[in-house]
DNA sequence: TCGTAGTTTGTAAACGTTTACTGTTCTTAA
DNA sequence: TTAAGAACAGTAAACGTTTACAAACTACGA
């Protein structure tokens, strides 16, 4: 008789076994996993004996082990631009926490703000068993939407919100909310909005305001006002782009900042160039950022539902998965708040 | 001859295995591995087969199936206060991106600000094969520090750094921050200092920074003033802390606001008040999120080197897990911003 | 032509689980 | 007392890999 060939692997991490407890306990590891996973089909001295000798070993089942038998990892991973980023990472927050209040486990990985080569990076994600896949913003990378399509790998489109698109997207309109904030600064009576906006390129977010900004000047047969700014982690510099507006367009009597940090910028490059707000010009930032309302004058921004987008995100994921319920796209409301950077125009000769 | 029992699964993925591969490319699974894993070793008619077969049919090499054989999943797992925390966000996005650049990936789970009852919370991390734990801030979790030392998994203290502590710490000392810049503001003149601090219950920063608080002015004889606000996300009240401070104690100079926020917070008071800052009231936080620098009067405050942190926690374990290397403990340097909202204390009486 | 060494491929075991099936023991009714 | 059925426990297969070992083939020198 062949005795069995050994191929032992040095163990990396000392944790007990199944098997362990079922030598602890004397008896077979079917008992143990019974015992601890549906307790009432094993007889009460038999559980208690096996919960005794796992508890005192501290024995966990190793998700590895089970996720191979149960074809089942319950993992759901999140790809989103910048983690260091409060919009974001408000997001990402309450998709984790839902998970975790779910049974889940979640991978976070940072994709830049370019989506045009999100397969390569997420292919690591799908490899350690990723049962679906949250992605903010737009999905431009055709070989994952391929690929997710063919292997069943379930994809959601999380944070912005589009109209049409080819995955199910949880999110909020980047266009319509622009358009409830230009048209409120209207009905204030401005008449000559300039934008300044955060480079475009990759960024479904700015792409869609300024859609937006340009489909209401096209509405009113005027020309476009857009300066773009460099933005740097959260630092932008919106004081240029302020400079250039005020010389080639000093008409201007609104300004739609794209994010709340270019709005900051412009607020104390005003200030310096003596430039009233909101008396002389009026304000305003995008995302509710919590400083938003701490600046002198208190910025009139647009308020993002961000931990409702994220447990939507998550839940509708987790419901996917465990019920087949489809994967639906959802629209949320944003809110334009009102604050001191914003006034009636001051008047105009 | 007993027929084969099927146990069949019903696969809720459908990925091709390395069955499908060598089925296609007309070999044994073996030689798929090999063909894809250490190419040198099969013959390149062979190799060339085995990948075209590979590709046609999107394989991924199943890290489940990976981890189980190999008895290492490459994940390193963190666990911080709050995601939607720029002081964190910063250095866990540092850590991901570590991660990924290496090889590895990372699950990430908030904690909430009490580390005593971290086992609970670090059970799923650990079951789905965690191979390091990364946790912020002390860790007061004598059951964790136990299960982790029985069993041999690493566990490192990252963001805050402390002299003595049970585990290897990689981050800055809150205590010594706080002394530099209390230090700082006495160079200038000043002698009435007051702190305003955020809860301090199973937070070791603050708990550190009043510390030092406390210590320097019992070394100058002083009582010190210490008022506690409530903070809750980024928002702080720090109105109502300046107001008992300047009611109880109207000789104070220079106020110290153990984080940003309280300080933006106090300083709309401090504006509403009639309070000028610096002139009559230096102001400092701490941590230098960016837009500290935006504010009018711009805000001292001392920088924490985040990203070089999460790197470097990283990158430690990696090294640990790799090389069997020791964790050892490592301290950054802090640095004190000076910015306008700091002056020479006014004439006092 | 043969033996030997080197190269390449295949077979099967192992990693830690869950669970279908089978076998054993216990209970109960005739 | 015995048969039948219920309740419980154990055996073994399976999930997708990697890899030690064995087997087969190749090249080459004597």
């Amino acid at each position: 008789m062949a005795k069995p060939k050994s191929q032992a692997i040095q163990a990396r991490r000392i944790r007990p076994t199944i098997h362990d407890v079922a030598k602890a306990a004397g008896v077979s590891i079917a008992t143990v996993s019974r015992a601890l996973n549906s307790p009432d089909s094993v007889r009460k001295e038999l559980r208690e004996r096996v919960v005794a000798a796992a508890d005192s070993m501290d024995y966990m089942a190793d998700s590895v082990g089970k996720a191979l038998r149960r074809q089942r990892t319950q993992i759901i991973s999140t790809m989103l631009p910048r983690l260091a980023d409060p919009l974001f990472s408000a997001v990402a927050s309450a998709i984790q926490e839902t998970l975790e209040e779910n049974g889940y486990l979640g991978f976070v990985q940072t994709s830049g703000f370019d989506n045009t080569n999100l397969f390569d990076r997420a292919k690591r994600l799908i490899e350690h068993g990723t049962e679906g896949l949250i992605i903010f913003g737009r999905i431009d990378d055709q070989r994952l939407l391929d690929y997710c399509r063919a292997h069943q790998l379930p994809l959601l489109s999380a944070y912005s919100y589009f109209e049409k698109a080819e995955v199910p997207t949880i999110g909020f309109d980047n266009y319509l909310a622009t358009r409830q904030l230009v048209e409120m600064l209207h009905t204030l009576g401005h008449s000559r909005i300039a934008m300044i906006s955060g480079s475009d390129k990759g960024n479904d977010r700015q792409q869609s305001r300024i859609r937006a900004f340009r489909d209401i000047n096209a509405e009113l047969g005027q020309e476009p006002v857009i300066e773009f700014t460099h933005m740097d982690f959260d630092m932008a510099d919106g004081g240029a782009a302020l400079r250039r507006i005020m010389e080639n367009h000093p008409e201007t009597t609104a300004l739609v900042c794209n994010r709340c940090v270019i709005a900051f910028s412009v607020m104390v490059e005003a200030r310096r160039l003596g430039i009233a707000v909101p008396e002389h010009l009026s304000l305003t930032g995008f995302d509710d950022i919590d400083y938003a309302a701490l600046f002198d004058p208190s910025l009139t921004t647009v308020a993002v539902p961000s931990e409702k987008i994220g447990r939507a995100a998550a839940k509708a994921m987790i419901a996917h998965l465990e019920t087949g319920a489809p994967l639906g796209s959802r629209r949320f409301e944003t809110e334009v708040i009102l604050r001191r950077s914003v006034a009636r125009p001051r008047a105009t000769a």
